[in-house]
RNA sequence: GGUCGCGUAGCUCAGUUGGAUAGAGCAUCUGCCUUCUAAGCAGACGGUCAGAGGUUCGAAUCCUCUCGCGAUCACCA
């Protein structure tokens, strides 16, 4: 039982004998800072029951408790707050239970299992700025949750397939010449990226050509040449054209390998890739079950529907009048395959807020189709990453190239180190690991600190900071703990049980006590932002106390080792912390 | 037009069961390296919490309306 809850139990019982009243509900929250005190009840609730001034209901009950609870130093009464200044034996207690548990705040076992995806790119392009925050918000969900406890499994949907893919393999064939990844020295998903961009041109010119002759623009968008061939080509995969599957396959293994490699650098991984080519087909027979359930209608034309409208949706089509799939469709088969493949009870799809609808349909359907895991759906829906001009668009080349950026944050990180001068001794290799985790260490706290449903507005002529509140700070503050542990030469493992505690000290613990709850809370919404937050006050408040405390040059050895002990373990939260932000933390730096 | 989301300091953001005088960072300004790493610390400046009503002991937070920004509403993905 936490403090609040000894707490809450011994106020009710105070009431009870002092007023004779069965309290509902005990209302407490942190003691601000600017008043003395650890926690702070508020009476006000209280006074609906009882009939008193909240100042004296206060000191009745601030008189009580101290009596009752050792754990009670003493109190003071502000207007309807009683604020509660708790023991040192209080803290010292917590701190000697966590200060050796490597776990602290994760949980050790798994309750239930569930499904995260956080990457869903197309193979007709390279990764940008949009996908690295999908990638770092669901890596850092997914790890987020398995320390709530939860057995996770990392997932991928791979967009192998459809019209834009043909439209990178057509412009390949025509203007390519043969090159290759080896051949041009570029990047797989780069050099198919580029064949994108020519199909895109070709077709431009080609619709402009025909708007010339005095087409409308509907009509020359659908009857330009290049669109037509790439529509073949698509008819030809699907029937299996030999020679079409063949470039598709090579063509696509050049951006496998290429997104690996972003991946990589990324510090993202998966358990399992899912491939829309294999997934593609699947949910027809779903559908055909649904339709004899009556969770689905057939329409004369064929089509088959869901009507939602009762729950203030519209009509959505589930199958199309010529018996193929929409998304919709592949969804709700992928979904089912998922659960049988993993035996997990629940999923979590990190695809960004402009799928709101579309998700909401999907869970939706699979409730009514009778899934019990439905319920475990969550669509953890992200704002767009906009640039000062708009959205960023592939075709017009206004995209942040993912790759590009990565080598801009650890060059910043490189230039900044080297003009501090602090990393002698380190080798060039040991330098440029150490760069690149400061690096990515600024991008991904800068991306992931901000509340993922909120939308980002990323100027890239203003460049990520590395001081304040940012990645490097707290890697900085980490460093700095690290310096001091090598500088600690003596044992100081044994618990300390009897210790004032200074204001910075207390202060401290008491943000360490949050870990656990903040991990919780962060997985129960699904945010990152919630541990990026958390992190940034412990250490805000680590560097006071580093800043203002001398640790190792103290006299009092119970002093000197407890501040060690301390030291420590802020170091090993701000690891932990991190590690769920998939941010690595340097020795020095 | 319907639906959903967002609007907090010049800029970027916290503020989660409704609680005390709305908090940080950046930027600007002032101090602090002869002591454990100054990517730091201590401080100053900066607010009509988009606006108007309402709910109540109490609202940035809950409800209604208005304004602004964005997304979405296809036999597209």
């Amino acid at each position: 039982m936490n403090v609040q809850e000894t707490l809450s139990v011994q106020v009710k019982k105070a009431v009870k004998n002092l007023y004779q009243v069965e309290l509902e509900s005990v209302e407490f929250q942190p003691t601000r800072k600017d008043f003395e005190g650890d926690i702070t009840l508020v009476t006000f609730p209280m006074l609906r029951q009882i009939k008193t001034n909240p100042v004296q209901l206060g000191e009745a009950i601030g008189q009580y408790l101290v009596e009752k609870n050792p754990e009670i130093q003493k109190y003071n009464v502000v207007q309807g707050f009683l604020n509660i200044v708790l023991a040192d034996q209080y803290f010292l207690n917590f701190f000697g239970r966590i200060k050796d548990d490597a776990n602290f705040g994760k949980a050790s076992e798994y309750a239930e299992a569930i499904m995260v995806e956080y990457s869903s790119p197309n193979t007709n392009k390279p990764l940008h700025l949009g996908h690295i925050r999908n990638n770092l918000l669901g890596y850092s969900v997914a790890e987020i949750l398995r320390a709530s406890g939860k057995k996770v499994y990392k997932t991928q949907i791979i967009n192998d397939r459809g019209i834009h893919i043909c439209k990178s393999m057509l412009a390949w064939q025509r203007f390519g010449n043969g090159e290759t990844p080896e051949t041009s020295g570029l990047k797989g998903d780069k050099l198919v990226g580029n064949f994108y961009v020519k199909f895109d041109k070709a077709y431009k010119e080609e619709i402009s050509y025909l708007l010339a002759q005095g087409k409308t623009e509907d009509e020359a968008k659908a009857e330009a040449p290049i669109i037509k061939d790439a529509q073949e080509m698509l008819r030809k995969w699907e029937a299996g054209d030999k020679e079409v599957v063949e470039l598709w396959k090579t063509m696509n293994q050049w951006v496998y390998n290429g997104f690996e490699e972003t991946y990589q650098k990324l510090g993202v991984d998966f358990d399992k890739n899912y491939y829309e080519s294999d997934t593609y087909l699947l949910g027809k027979n779903v559908v055909a079950e649904g339709l004899e359930k009556g969770v689905f209608y057939r329409k004369d034309d064929g089509s088959v529907w869901i009507d939602l409208t009762d729950e203030g949706l519209d009509e959505k089509i589930v199958l199309r009048s010529d018996g193929t799939a929409v998304y919709m469709t592949q969804d709700i088969g992928t979904a089912i395959q998922r659960v049988q493949d993993f035996h997990i009870n629940g999923m979590v799809y990190t695809v960004g807020n402009e799928q709101d609808y579309h998700f909401k349909v999907l869970f939706l359907i699979l409730k009514k189709l009778g899934y019990e895991w439905a319920e475990n759906l969550y669509h953890l829906s992200y704002g767009m990453v906009d640039l000062p001009s708009g959205k960023m668009k592939s075709r017009e080349g206004t995209v942040v190239d993912a790759d590009d950026l990565i080598e801009e944050m650890t060059a910043t990180a490189r230039k900044i180190s080297e003009e501090l001068g602090k990393l002698d001794g380190y080798s060039e290799a040991e330098k440029e690991e150490l760069y690149r985790i400061i690096g990515l260490g600024a991008l991904k706290y800068y991306i992931l600190k901000v509340d993922p449903r909120k939308r980002i507005l990323f100027n890239p002529e203003e460049s990520v900071d590395f001081q304040g509140n940012t990645g490097p700070f707290i890697q900085y503050t980490y460093a700095r703990i690290q310096s001091i542990l090598r500088k600690a030469d003596f044992d100081y493992s044994q618990p300390i049980l009897d210790y004032n505690l200074n204001d910075k000290e207390k202060q401290l613990i008491k943000q360490l006590q949050l870990y656990p709850e903040t991990v919780q809370l962060a997985a129960e919404n699904h945010s990152p932002a919630l541990v990026a937050n958390y992190t940034y006050e412990l250490v805000k408040e680590f560097n006071s106390f580093y800043q203002n405390v001398t640790i190792l040059g103290t006299e009092d050895e119970t002093e000197k080792k407890f501040r060690v002990q301390l030291s420590k373990s802020v170091g090993e939260v701000i690891k932990s912390s991190f590690e769920l932000l998939g941010i690595q933390v340097p020795e020095r730096m």
